[in-house]
RNA sequence: UCCGGUGUGGCGCAAUGGUAGCGCAUGCGGCUGUUAACCGCAGUGUUACAGGUUCGAGUCCUGUCACCGGAGCCA
């Protein structure tokens, strides 16, 4: 059996007849008869160091092989390192080379390399120490989102990934097709959806909320977590065409128990990785973003600061910050008012709520004004809405009017109707977008680098 | 999609319209319980692509493409 890196750094004492696999970052050789060869292995951001003697029988054929990402297996013994920089370093007793890595054509210098650069080698940048704690701590931010709802008796629903339901105001769906494009069947002048695979018009999912209130309808709290699709031309380091959306959806909660959840939710994660990912944290803290840890225990330790929309629009009327767009009451609040918001007045994040019903989807429910609907978004400093979500409307009759006034067809939503139609109960949910809570907790400014593969316009490669 | 910016050795960058350089990386040599090692030497270019202006274009103009930042759409 191999040993972890990560293990055998957190050793309380020496260890004999250890063995690593990893890959090499860097060599550096000493005249004094060995080298040293750190060694990666992913377990943590640390590497290991290896001591390897040139008189080792083994030595004279790996040498020249050992180069910055060759793959390799050294057995030895952990010991204490006599040197500053690292507690244990390995003294090797025996070096194989899984595989070589020509030093003169790999991409990977043992030096900081552009982002841009990076994501041209997306088959490679999961070696470096940024990418590989990412890495880490999106997967810990993935683990801690089920134990948050899987603790408090959510259950996890698989809502479908092909659909026929747009969710309307979510955006523009990939369509999903085996027809040939080259001559798709046409009736009267249209494409004949018949002939399709599915029989009708179909595409990829751009939310799981009507799916999930279905389920919420019958198992109380649900929430889903899976990939999500939105055909837009975005072009934007918050933007991807493919991303991770986690969507909770509870029967019997109101917006502001919506608004509590969302809360809770958020400080259980952020607390979540401050303990459990602590060596990534301090590497985002030290080379990604300074104020980062700082940042972040901010939002722990403070309440969201809650206003109506009403109120937000009257504080950016009043304040004396010149806007590119102009505030009324009834506008969309644009990225620069809720950076003010979230930045400038109150430096903490903000849930701004009860929306008018002009500018929101028809599900969401309406207030006793009949003006503003009960529509939450929480936005968090320097990076914007990372949640958005409403109370849905339960009463048959209103949601009814409401399709009506937004020109959408009963007769498609005729399920989702039944809903109301058949023991309906108030219920709520939110959706966060995974990556941005990646983006936001790490410090990382793209969104195309908290992903493995990002898929943005004209780009779906690896 | 709109606005702005940038495309130069493997990577990061420089070059008043006048012989394309520097740092890092790489190779070789030296030195050292080294650690973003250090010292010396060496190799490395269709200046994104296609046109144009000019005696002369990396530099100016036009178009195309790519990337970055901001905006819109949103999570």
């Amino acid at each position: 059996m191999r040993d972890k890196v990560k293990d055998l750094l957190q050793q309380e004492e020496e260890q004999s007849g250890v063995l690593v696999k990893g890959w090499v970052r860097t060599r550096r050789d000493s005249k004094g008869g060995f080298s040293f060869i750190e060694i990666n292995d992913g377990s943590c951001l640390a590497g290991i160091q290896v001591v390897a003697d040139h008189k080792l029988e083994s030595y004279a054929s790996a040498s020249p092989h050992l180069h910055t990402g060759s793959c390799v297996a050294i057995k030895g013994n952990l010991v204490v390192s006599p040197a500053k920089g690292q507690k244990w370093e390995l003294q090797a007793s025996e070096i194989s080379v899984y595989g070589s890595a020509d030093a003169e054509k790999y991409p990977l210098q043992k030096k900081q390399h552009s982002f841009e650069f990076l994501r041209e080698i997306a088959h490679l940048r999961p070696r470096t120490n940024t990418f590989g704690a990412v890495m880490r701590v999106r997967n810990r931010l993935a683990y801690s989102i089920h134990k948050f709802f899987q603790d408090r008796g959510f259950v996890y629903l698989h809502t479908p990934i092909i659909t026929t339901s747009d969710c309307e105001g979510a955006g523009e769906m990939f369509q999903v097709t085996t027809l040939d494009l080259s001559k798709p069947p046409v009736n009267d002048g249209k494409i004949d959806y018949g002939h399709d695979f599915f029989g009708e018009r179909t595409g990829l999912t751009v939310s799981g909320q009507l799916e999930g209130e279905i389920y919420a309808l019958a198992l109380s709290d649900i929430y889903t977590f899976g990939p999500t699709f939105r055909a837009e031309n975005s072009n934007t380091s918050r933007h991807l065409a493919e991303f991770w959306m986690v969507e909770p959806e509870m029967a019997f909660y109101e917006l502001e128990d919506d608004m509590d959840l969302a809360e809770e939710f958020v400080k259980f994660l952020f607390r979540d990785v401050l303990e459990n990912c602590q060596e990534d944290m301090e590497f985002f803290n030290k080379r990604i973003n300074k104020t980062i840890l700082e940042t972040l225990r901010n939002v722990v330790d403070h309440e969201f600061e809650r206003i109506h929309y009403s109120d937000a629009i009257h504080l950016l009327e009043k304040s004396s910050e010149k806007f590119i767009y102009s505030v009324e009451w009834g506008c969309n609040l644009q990225s620069e008012h809720e950076r003010y918001l979230s930045e400038k007045v109150f430096k903490k994040p903000v849930i701004i709520y009860n929306y008018p019903e002009e500018i929101k989807p028809f599900y969401m429910k309406l207030n006793e004004d009949h003006e503003t609907v009960r529509a939450m978004d929480v936005l968090l400093p320097n990076l914007g809405e990372i949640i958005g979500g409403s109370q849905r409307e339960d009463d048959l009759d209103v949601l009814h009017k409401r399709m009506r006034e937004k020109e959408l067809d009963p007769e498609e939503y005729w399920w989702y109707l039944d809903l109301r139609r058949y023991g309906s109960a108030p219920h709520s949910g939110f959706g966060l977008g995974f990556e941005r809570l990646v983006q936001f907790v790490t410090g990382m400014e793209n969104i195309r680098d908290v992903i493995p593969f990002p898929r943005t316009p004209k780009h779906a490669k690896f």
